[in-house]
Order: structure tokens, then sequence, then C-alpha cells
DNA sequence: TAGATTGTTAATCGATTAACAATC
DNA sequence: TAGATTGTTAATCGATTAACAATC
């Protein structure tokens, strides 16, 4: 049991490789260099080849990389290569953009059911999928088979949610609400922030307004 | 014209540091020290300090900082002592979300307008603010002094809106649509990708599985 | 003055890059 | 064999942490 201790950063890295792969391999190219990689997604090549070494040897001295080979991987390494149930709680604005969005039903995940603690909610169409009632979250995690669960609800209701979706088995909460909940050590959480990333850009307007004095 | 060179980590963290503030001072403490902040927001004390030194001496040594007052300059440093006004163009879902959201209505940001390509959508009501025709963006732009702009239309027609954004004298752009926009190099830009977040998780998902091996 | 906490310097840690031997 | 490109090691760079002099 060694564990691997790869940087976040190669992660999101082997995500982006990942897409680019598809491309190339939806456009019939067969074969490609760690050149060419970093030139299509804006690294440097031994970033590329760095950030590969630590999963594995997939290419071919003198060679490069077979584009489906090295897709297929970079999938599986993601966990990609199975498919990923999410539930989604919270049929708001933002709940029902994610619910029939293109990133949550691609490469493996699929948006299997929808809740809402609201009544009025309950029962409404979003895409293919009814709103269901939380109530409902831990029997239909279970026979849906729910691994991952997303946050939409205000900031009141997400501790709450969260507590129901860890009892119904969920191994993974992605979180919209700015507050930060509490769950056990074993499920993987992750908050999503915009505000902050406006404030990097609002920062980065500020520093070069400074520049140019 | 001393370039200032922060991580952007820190800036982050100010971010973070900033709303941990806003929060002692609702409470009515008026006193903190960098092993307080440290606890209170989940980092090291001596990060705390360092983060702060980037843009100067806020405390007093044997006592702490003025919540107050290191409030007041985090939200300078990180440009918020000022208002932001913002203008979202598509007005789906998630347009419609970002729209009546907290994080773009607080803290010096304003969602003042909201565009949309189909004529359908033209003169919806979001919150206070009624839905204009795209084409009206440049004018508006102007009138309402809109230097943020965030895109939450579909990938096809991002990069239109993106060009008739930066005309428009935006100087810093928020987007939604998972394509790489090209924009004049003095426009800020910064894409938010939530499906490489859901890798993040399935990533982290499946270290853990091979673990437990 | 004694106790406390900052601001800063030096040490450590970790990630990226450069360089090159291995090898197709 | 000559040319090309990988995988890996060593060098560099940058960020975090530890430690402490400055000072309230």
């Amino acid at each position: 049991m060694k564990t691997l201790r790869v940087p976040e950063a190669t992660v999101t890295r082997m995500s982006i490789y990942s897409r680019f792969l598809e491309r190339l391999d939806r456009n019939g190219i067969t074969t490609i260099s760690s050149n060419e990689i970093a030139d299509g997604v804006g690294v440097s090549p031994a970033q590329v080849r760095k950030d590969l070494a630590y999963f594995g040897e997939f290419g071919t001295r003198g060679v490069g990389y077979n584009v489906q080979t090295l897709l297929k991987y970079t999938l599986r390494i993601l966990g990609l290569d199975q498919t990923w149930q999410l539930a989604i709680v919270g049929a708001g604005n933002l709940g029902q953009a994610l619910t029939t969005s293109r990133g949550f039903n691609a490469r493996g995940f699929h948006v299997a059911c929808v809740f809402d603690h609201d009544t009025r909610r309950v029962g409404q169409r979003i895409g293919q999928l009814l709103v269901q009632p939380l109530g409902q979250l831990p029997e239909l995690a279970q026979k849906e088979n729910i691994r991952i669960g997303v946050i939409t609800v205000n900031n009141s209701m997400a501790q709450e949610v969260a507590n129901i979706m860890v009892q119904s088995g969920v191994q993974a909460i992605l979180n919209f609400a700015p507050i930060t909940l509490r769950v056990p050590a074993n499920i993987e959480i992750r908050n999503v922030d915009l505000s902050i990333t406006l404030e990097l850009l609002t920062f980065n307007l500020g520093l070069k307004a400074a520049q140019s004095l």
C-alpha cells in the first residue's frame, strides 16, 4: 500500500490532457509527442512527461504516444472508466443548470436524480428528470447507486443536506453553498466558491491599475 | 513601478481572511491575533503573517490586529473598496442563478444587467432586472459602467460574446463556457470549469479505493 | 520590566524545468 | 546507424514553515 503523492495541479492537467486527447482522437490523429501535447494545452513538454510519469510509462521512445491508448489511460487514472451517478439537491436555477449541463452528463458522469425540500418544486420537470422530495434521497441514493452528491441549496439547509447524503452512502460531495460543511474524514468534499474567483479578477485589475501609475 | 509578485494562493487566502474578519466584525470582536485568524480559517499562523506582509504592516506587535482596520485593508487590497458593475450574458439557468446570487451581489459586486441572444428570453424578468437583447451590450456597458462580463452562453456563442464585451470596454471576463477564449492581453480572463472539479473528486476516490486494497 | 505577538529572515519543503541517458 | 522522443535525474525555482529579533 504505497501512497501515491500527486500534486493537485498534475491531476488538473491530466484532466486537460485527457480532453485534448479526446479531440485529437475525434480528428483521427493516432500519434502525438509530449511537445505537441504541451503546445496544444499551453504547458511545457517536460511538465507533460513528468505528469504522465506519476502514473506509468505510456509512450514509446523515439515515437511518442498513441492517442487512443493514452486517452484510455488518462480516463482510467481520473476514474472515468466507470459511471458516476450524481444526485443534485436543490432544484433552483443553479441546480437546474447543473442537472442538464454537459459537464455533469459526460465522461462518465450522469445526473440520476434531483431533489428539493420545497414541495412547490417537487414534481417539476428538469430535462428528463422529475424533482423528488428530499425525504426520498436515502432510498433513491441506494437504488440509483449515487456516489456523488451536489449541494445547491441555500446556506441554512446545506449542512443538513450533507448529513443526509453521508447517511445515504454518498462518497463525495460537491458543495456550492459558501459555508464550511462538516463531514466524516472518509468523505471527499470540495467547495466551489465563485465569489473568490471574482475577487481574484478584481485583485489583478487593481494590480494592473497600480502598475500603470 | 515595482511589480508586486504575490502567489495566487495568497490572494485566495486574503479573500478568505477578509470574510472571516467580516464575521468577527459583525460579532463585535475588535482585536485578533494571527494565531486566531489561522485557527479560524485553517491555515498556519506563519502563513497568515506572511500573506499580510506582502501588502504592508497592519498589526501591532504584542497586541495583534485591529479587526476593523485589517478588514478595511483586506477589502482595499482585493479591490473591494469600490463598486464593480457586472453584466451577465446568457440568461439560461446558470445566468439566472448568478444574477440573483449573493456572491455576485455583495462585497462591491453588483449585477447591473443581463443579456441574451434569444428573443424569447429578452424582456423576461430576473430578480429586479429585465433581460436585454445582446445588441444593447455596448450601449448599456458604457451607461452602466460595466467592468466585468460574465459569459454563461453555450460554446458556439462564447467567443462572439467575448469579442463584443471587449469592444464594449469590459476589463475582465469570467467565462463558464468550457472553451478557450481569445482576448487581448490587457483583458483579465478566468475560466470556471466545473467538470475538472468533478474529476478531482473522482481521482481522489480512485486513489482511496486503491489504497484500501 | 515581563509577556505577548508581530514582521522578517533563514530553513525546509515541494513543484517545475533542464538536461540527458535510454531506447525505439 | 542516425534521428527522434521518452522517462528520469539533477538543478532550479517558488512557496510554506520555523524561528527569532523587534517592539508594543
